[in-house]
DNA sequence: TGGCATAATGTACGCGTGTACATTGTTGGA
DNA sequence: TCCAACAATGTACACGCGTACATTATGCCA
């Protein structure tokens, strides 16, 4: 591999030369470029990114931490390959790296040493938890002051942007359509309360029920980790439960599909005997019997707008986007009190419908 | 963040010392590894894992190279998502990092640029297809010598090691079963033949055949891209055939689910009119209604094997598994004249007989 | 005790780049 | 013509670490 000693030497210039070349930084003759250019051309030489980065502090890559246990799917895997896609594209663009590293759920996990070690940059953190561990780990990046950003699980603390989806309005426009359509006992299947997501999901649903002047019954709640096998498993508890609801409604796709399924088998006819909605608008909805009525959430968008921020902050411009992200999570949340921080961008959601509900 | 020289003088050693210690390298006195400990855990020092890789000219991240397309889910998400966690499982266990890559299908793609700007050490390939930009950009690959593993798609070329499964005995069981339960004119929904699984699997799938005195007809083979939304597109075709068809195969289990689907809507039972068999054991199989018949593939194994395969090449044991690979690719190929090569490993798979046929 | 092998540590430099600062070339106006 | 301002380029060094080689300490045996 050629290096910028050869090419200087090649295009009888100094190096400092090559290097504001190869960079394109500082004045430079439309000459010397083009026999620079020449000379790196003719000798195939590429700048060494490990020691561009080492010179300059930084890796140029950006870590992605997403939830992992060997064998096991925690979360669908069509919400992190469209989350992850919104990010790789973004960070391609901007000829930044992406290193994906697999985190232990529920267990501490050191930031901070990826930074020092620099081997990141920054991170984008998937599918966190607010359960104290996991909460503490991040919790230590911001305290360091670390460009970061968290998808989809806000944290309300100062130095944490996130970026995630209005689920409280997602779930507020099924549960009412639900109402509309004139069902009254509503169930729902949500994930651990301990995603901010789940919450916020709960948060709208119990405002839909409230202004139809019922309040949540936690005896048609049901709690799933989001996989279909979930789903499918509380079918079970739905069943027992059958004579007291009218409809049904999924904190996912996967959970719904899972939970149409296993009623199926006990006999239950959806939409017929129960109406049900999912939630994310998978591929996956659309191909089912019946089609899912779901809610649709912009997760590419959600990927492409974490790895801006990180972008953005990596860039000095601390805040630019920030004009629009307040605007577009204004909404504000009335029970749990814990709104949305002013870093926090919260992307709509749309109700979908199908035939399921 | 502290550097070596910090600590070096805090311990009262040279920053050699301190280097050997942090590496484990050379022989060193007991007593002189824990002051160099206690100065460097005092500081909070970390090896910076930029410059080190700088001076050994290895950025230790291993390249992950996926195809992708914006929006677009090319495959299934439970095969990548499968083969990705046995990579980062053996990656992580071995220190290195992963960097996730995505390609654009069917273009060229300039691996041998990320070994020389040193941002990898080496390469998984997955998803790959034989179609001449994307084989081109792999030989040359193969052809610098660089360290590589190619995952699920073999092309028989030196210096180019695969790993995969046996998908000939595969689809030879699946479609070998439904012949022994006496159906006999079995159609085959496959994939671009472009891919030597798909290619293999029609060769398992027509060494059945033969074996039963037939020869694959061309009128009941059908042709999806893996997605559920081919397979129920195909389901169209099928219909058509339907007069024509005792049993019908699957190259893998989301078109198989898509098919099912559209036949269902078309009026056609399954398994009780079109007994219908998948491919890869993924979770969906066993949750769809009903549950599919499928040949499993260790796609998580196929992952540890190749992160090994590189991993392997990269500390000099230039082929410390090959005694166990050869075994295990014994399989001969007989009609593509493709065999696979010395270096690659051919993973059994089994089939899993459900419901579905 | 001397000498030697080996353990243990220190010294010195290279890895390839970015960039602050110094130097030289150029232009334009007085 | 001379000088200031700025463009263009060169010089020199730091970045943090690995490691070859030199040096010093240690233990063992005669």
């Amino acid at each position: 591999m050629a290096t910028r000693r050869e090419v200087a030497e090649l295009a009888g210039v100094s190096e400092a030369t090559v290097s504001r070349v190869m960079n394109g930084v500082g004045p430079i003759k439309e000459e010397t470029r083009r026999k620079v250019a020449a000379a790196a051309a003719e000798l195939g030489y590429q700048l060494n990114a490990l020691a561009s980065g080492f010179a300059k502090g930084r890796s140029g890559n950006i870590g992605v931490v997403l939830p992992h246990v060997p064998k096991v799917r925690l979360f669908s895997t069509y919400y992190f390959s469209e989350i992850l896609s919104g990010i790789g594209d973004v960070l391609h663009q901007a000829g930044y790296g992406l290193l994906l590293l697999y985190r232990n759920p529920q267990a501490r996990y050191d930031y901070v040493s990826l930074y020092r070690t620099r081997r990141v940059d920054a991170c984008l953190i998937l599918g966190a938890s607010d359960l104290p561990e996991e909460a503490a780990s991040v919790f230590a990046l911001a305290d360091e002051g670390l460009p970061c950003c968290v998808v989809d699980q806000r944290y309300a603390r100062a130095g944490l942007p996130c970026v995630g989806a209005d689920h409280r309005a997602g779930a507020y426009a099924a549960t009412r359509y639900m109402l509309d359509a004139g069902h009254r006992r509503i169930g729902f299947l949500n994930g651990s309360p301990h995603y901010s997501n789940s919450a916020d999901r709960y948060e709208g649903y119990r405002q839909a029920l409230a202004e139809s002047g019922q309040s949540p019954d936690p005896a048609i709640q049901f709690e799933g980790n989001y996989s279909r096998k979930s789903g499918q498993e509380a079918a079970g508890a739905i069943f027992d439960r059958l004579a007291a609801l009218d409809g049904l409604l999924c904190a996912n796709d996967r959970m719904a599909i899972g939970a149409i399924q296993g009623l199926r088998e006990r006999g239950v006819a959806v939409p017929e005997r129960l109406p049900v909605i999912g939630y994310d608008n998978s591929d996956a909805s659309s191909l089912t019997d019946p089609p899912l009525t779901t809610v649709e959430v912009p997760f590419y968008e959600m990927g492409r707008l974490a790895a801006d921020s990180v972008l953005a902050r990596l860039s000095g411009e601390s805040r630019v986007l920030s004009g629009i992200e307040v605007a577009e999570g204004a909404a504000v949340y009335q029970a749990n009190g814990s709104k949305p921080a002013a870093d926090d961008v919260l992307l709509p959601t749309q109700l979908i419908i199908r035939r399921s509900c």
